[in-house]
DNA sequence: ACTTGCCATGTTAACGATAACATAAGCAAA
DNA sequence: TTTGCTTATGTTATCGTTAACATGGCAAGT
């Protein structure tokens, strides 16, 4: 074979197969007619030449790209993770090709990723957060192709939802140590605005916390996203310092949750004894540590799941008989264990 | 405007501006020739139309599709979480975009994913680990575009690597442990060929004991990967059990270390009094828990920024004149800490 | 036998950008 | 003034596939 030659295209597999392009771009559908016969035949030709698809090609001719762009904040965090992972899972039979972005919880990258994944024509996207950049909200509103804003509840919402109460499920939290006879309970994180639902999640503390008559200025900073285990155990000392009488410790996640429960540790206060500490999202590390800790389980996996089944149902019918956007709601639920 | 009027094109702008299509393709590109004034006049015609520059006819075309295929084992793991993130961070100005995808530790599921990429066109592709399957490596080396294999040695690698002996990285921690004193040494997990690098840990492991004239029998399985947390106490739990004089045990990952620690906990067993504990991977968690846990950094950002800037070296030359296959080697570190 | 209709396949043109080449204008050097 | 070179722009054809339409053959229905 003439080393080099170009990149072989199906009309060098037709010609080979002795059938015309067309039929081989047929051989390569699904559902297409072509007798089984000249399948194969196609095939082997294509497999002797080493041809591969182009995608390129065809996605400019069909009009159809088979992406799917989907935006997360970032993709060392489990729960985004477990939500892109369910989400592969449930599309895994659909064709769809997720275009995977992360936006360090900066809603300008967003911009800057949303406009950059809108060129490569995507089918739909799915961006996390409710909060956008006016442009950002613009670009989604124009590309008419199906929207979901994920992990949040947007007042406005650009189309689509999949998500929850950040402050909802914190106040299951309050709720919860409130009727353990806990009164003086801090919260820590969610002192940045960037991130969006961080900051949702202290205001549910607050308004929980008044709800019940309770003074909710015990507020110790996470500092800027993300928040670590580290983050955590500095802001629990912080808490001591500044509130040595605090009975409960609510943290932005259960990361900032394990660096308060080691911090107390370091200092021999005991877990639940002394204080009591809840987290959020339910990772991992929440069921292994000592004492496991309690969590709000926002079931990450389910909002890709169903996220997943949304868009891949709003792309089986063609845009012109859509139905209404959707609001589909998730439930956090309080899991109680160990550390409170 | 009439609604749902198609999406705008070039010639739509072309003729709003009152120039050519050509000049506005220009007017897209950063380093081409287009005065100042038009580009302006091109870019207002551009917002006032809304139109969004597409890809999809652009790489078809121009033959260059900007993409970067990454394939890693399984998004939910901090470690090729970080890789990836240190490669888009060290490609941000190069304009490529990331097609990132997860085989779950599957060789065939990575077959189906280097298979549906190459598809797409990518510049270069970036696979996780030396084996594949046998269809994996023909259409790797058939793609005509740049490989590298990180996370790993491979005697007999396609094309370029990223990575470091997995098996020597456990051999330093064997060291430190004999220097110790300790000589009843356990290894947790690797005990599934399909997480390559965890087997190779193990491997790294019995060599080293054997090397030290040691006997290195004391192994547990871990199950098929992702290996966490609770496996990781499953497996101490069964260590004990089976052989009660252990003094120490190293686990394939911190997780899994992890795990094992707080295994201990629950039963009083004193690390590193009475057992020491080392894990693989450097996670957060290894800096936090109480003891902390001495681990091996494998330096996952650094594999990511050097493949980064490899395959950045390797677009900017014209595939005629670029450099034969590199073998970059990342040094990974022993960390000791508390818990051994 | 004659529609009717389906199935497998072929023909033509187009998706929307841009490479490659062409040209006009401007300006410096000879 | 002429030549040469750069800069800004235009023209034409094309990247590789497939939508849309066309066709021939063969089976079933009347």
């Amino acid at each position: 074979m003439t080393r080099s030659a170009k990149t072989p295209t199906m009309i060098d597999v037709a010609q080979r197969a002795g059938v015309s392009p067309m039929t081989v771009s047929r051989a390569f559908k699904r559902d297409a007619s072509v007798s089984d016969d000249t399948r194969r035949k196609i095939h082997a030709a294509a497999e002797a030449l080493g041809y591969v698809f182009d995608s390129t090609a065809s996605n400019l001719r069909s009009q159809k790209t088979g992406f799917l762009a989907v935006i997360i904040p970032s993709l060392n965090n489990a729960n985004f993770a477990d939500t892109v992972g369910a989400m592969t899972t449930q599309l895994r039979d659909s064709d769809l090709q997720i275009l995977l972005g992360y936006t360090d919880y900066d809603i300008e990258e967003e911009e800057r990723l949303v406009e950059q994944f809108l060129r490569r024509r995507p089918e739909a996207i799915v961006v996390t957060g409710g909060k956008h950049t006016g442009r950002t909200r613009r670009l989604l509103q124009n590309a008419g192709i199906p929207v979901v804003e994920t992990w949040d509840l947007p007042e406005d919402p650009i189309d689509n939802v999949v998500g929850f109460s950040n402050a909802a499920a914190v106040g299951q939290m309050v709720d919860h140590f409130v009727a353990r006879g806990l009164t003086r309970i801090g919260f820590i994180g969610g002192d940045e605005a960037s991130d969006t639902r961080g900051f949702d999640r202290r205001r549910g503390f607050v308004a929980a916390m008044r709800a019940h008559g309770l003074t909710a200025d015990r507020l110790i900073a996470g500092g800027p996203p993300p928040v670590m285990m580290r983050e955590g155990a500095q802001a629990m000392a912080d808490m001591l310092t500044r509130w040595p009488d605090v009975q409960a410790a609510i943290c932005v996640s259960d990361l900032s949750g394990f660096g308060a429960l080691t911090e107390c540790q370091r200092r021999g206060i005991a877990v639940p004894g002394d204080i009591s500490i809840g987290g959020f999202g339910a990772y991992d590390i929440s069921a292994q540590c000592l004492p496991t800790l309690t969590t709000i389980d926002a079931f990450s996996s389910e909002i890709g799941r169903a996220t997943g089944q949304l868009v891949d149902e709003l792309l089986r019918n063609p845009a012109r008989d859509r139905p209404a956007p959707q609001r589909i709601m998730v439930h956090p639920r309080l899991v109680v264990r160990g550390s409170g």
